[in-house]
DNA sequence: CTGTTAGCGCATTCAA
DNA sequence: TTGAATGCGCTAACAG
């Protein structure tokens, strides 16, 4: 108890003792178990983390943010990536929630009723992010699809853009994609405008060419569109470079509007408009949220269910 | 114990009892405790890997690659990252180490005397990657960083360039950057071309708009330059649109080649020349080493420590 | 401030 | 094919 004392720095412990302690330590190069240490205390000291694709700038930033805020608290991230399942996420959960974490971190607000099922039994804290759920599960930080694409039909709108297109996911898969083709929709119709040009690519993540060869089909069906927005950056991007290719002038030919606000888009000439939210902040803050949680649990008082807004921007740059 | 062989599907169990036992976990949404489980079998199923950074395509591809292999045959990761610096990987790998993994994957040949006398007293596997170490840990999945570098003066050499730069890292912190600068170097001089037009940016990871600040100055000491390497795609990108902001026409005034096949650097206009390696199937190899010697090591064989080379290729694109 | 007892949830080992 | 005894390495609870 004493060793276990010294380690964990809980209770009092005499200096002259800590120092023999950690002297022998040092010695027999003694590393705690902390997956026995878990067993016995009850918290595994693991918040699971779940994610769309790890290959994404905005998941691994907000990965970065979980981490920071986590390993402050003597926490470790397990995370996870779901492939834009949820399905896979069910699965990924299941193994996941064998390893007892204190909380878990999800993306997105839709999920299998399996997944519920599960996140219910194991009574730990929840976060949902990147989305504003109907049902949350428990506690939230994210922000509105709808109203961010909305937004960016305003600004289009205000620059004057009156023929606007959508290129997106297609929707069963991507909830968030869908949420922002909504947003698209209803602030167009907002305008009086039209909103039938829309062209959904299939399930994320959709490869950066697919935005080129989305793009030109856009304009062969609908010859005056002057402006369009992407689901993602990474397919705004893609389009804009297949405009170049064909000498095609951005804005002037057509305007272009990303979302994610993703380095290629930032750093491109001519510089793609786009939306920006801090993911990093976002992680930070639902790691904190499952910390609190944790020691509210923990002292015996009830978690109220919090919903955490994060703000977004539009940063209007060049492509429009 | 007969739950336990239900569960692990280990051992011989009566038909009847395992459909009676499924049941019963059903009915209870029983989920086994992998700590506890690990804590009894003396393996984690965990296994330790480590890169740079979770926020790079390439890295995250290797870490797919790791997550499929280890799926398989029912292992788990753990995933950090070490901000490039060998000493904040000492200090995760400790952190890690404490969750008893039953191997770890390590970036870089380079390790902090802590983190080598760690790995030394956990006797587990140990895979270094993206590099081939003089003095191994144990097992190796990597590539010459000289060789590729080399490589790509060779291809920049065909082309007809003969006033080539290299723009990269500040070695101290980044022996990856630094080898390819040595490649970089010596097959100048065997080509008995110059060396001397180097920049180098500071420590990993370089901001994309510093590879554009980096050309100008490049092209402004050096303005016979013709060619100009850069340690990694996104350096060259940023420097690649700097250049049309600039009204430079690539590879006309000047020539751009990258590393590491990013998708910015596929799908812009034009095309950026790159060094391409597999990155999911070094993880996907890296695992499977982890998998095989852990397998050996249970059946008390010795096992030899192997070195994989991965291939690498240059994609001659638009940029050269 | 230090130490004792007990048990966390499993799997190994051995017995039936 | 099933089950009983035991212990993995640690910490909660309590005693001194």
């Amino acid at each position: 108890m004493t060793v276990s004392r010294v380690v964990t720095k809980k209770g009092r412990v005499a200096p002259k003792t800590v120092a023999k302690v950690s002297r022998v330590i040092e010695e027999l190069g003694y590393v705690p178990d902390l997956n026995a240490g878990g067993l016995s205390s009850r918290n595994s000291g693991f918040v699971a983390v779940l994610v769309p694709s790890i290959d994404n700038s905005n998941f691994a930033q907000q990965a970065r943010g979980i981490t920071d805020a986590l390993t402050k608290n003597g926490l470790q991230i397990l995370l996870g990536s779901t492939d834009f399942s949820i399905e896979r996420e069910e699965t990924v959960l299941g193994t996941m929630l064998r390893r007892r974490p204190d909380g878990v971190i999800l993306t997105g607000g839709n999920h299998t009723e399996g997944s519920r099922r599960m996140l219910e039994n194991a009574g730990i804290p929840v976060v949902e992010t990147w989305d504003l759920p109907r049902q949350p599960i428990d506690h939230v930080v994210g922000f509105s699809n709808i109203a961010i694409a909305q937004a960016m039909v305003d600004h289009l709108h205000e620059r004057g853009y009156r023929h606007i297109g959508f290129i997106g996911s297609s929707s069963a898969s991507d909830t968030r994609g869908a949420d922002r083709e909504r947003g698209f929709s209803e602030a167009l119709r907002k305008h009086a405008l039209d909103d039938s040009r829309v062209i959904r690519l299939g399930a994320p993540p959709i490869p950066v060419e697919q935005g080129g060869e989305a793009i030109v089909e856009m304009l062969r069906r609908w010859p005056d569109t002057d402006a369009v927005m992407f689901v993602s950056d990474r397919t705004a991007f893609g389009a804009m470079q297949e405009c170049l290719r064909r000498g095609w002038p951005v804005p002037e030919r057509v305007a272009i509007a990303g979302f994610g606000n993703f380095d290629m888009a930032r750093n491109c000439h001519p510089r793609i408009t786009t939306t920006s939210i801090d993911c990093y902040e976002m992680g930070r803050f639902a790691a904190e949220r499952i910390i609190s949680a944790g020691t509210q649990l923990a002292d015996g008082v009830s978690v109220e269910p919090e919903i955490i807004m994060i703000p977004y921007r539009i940063l209007a740059r060049q492509t429009t």
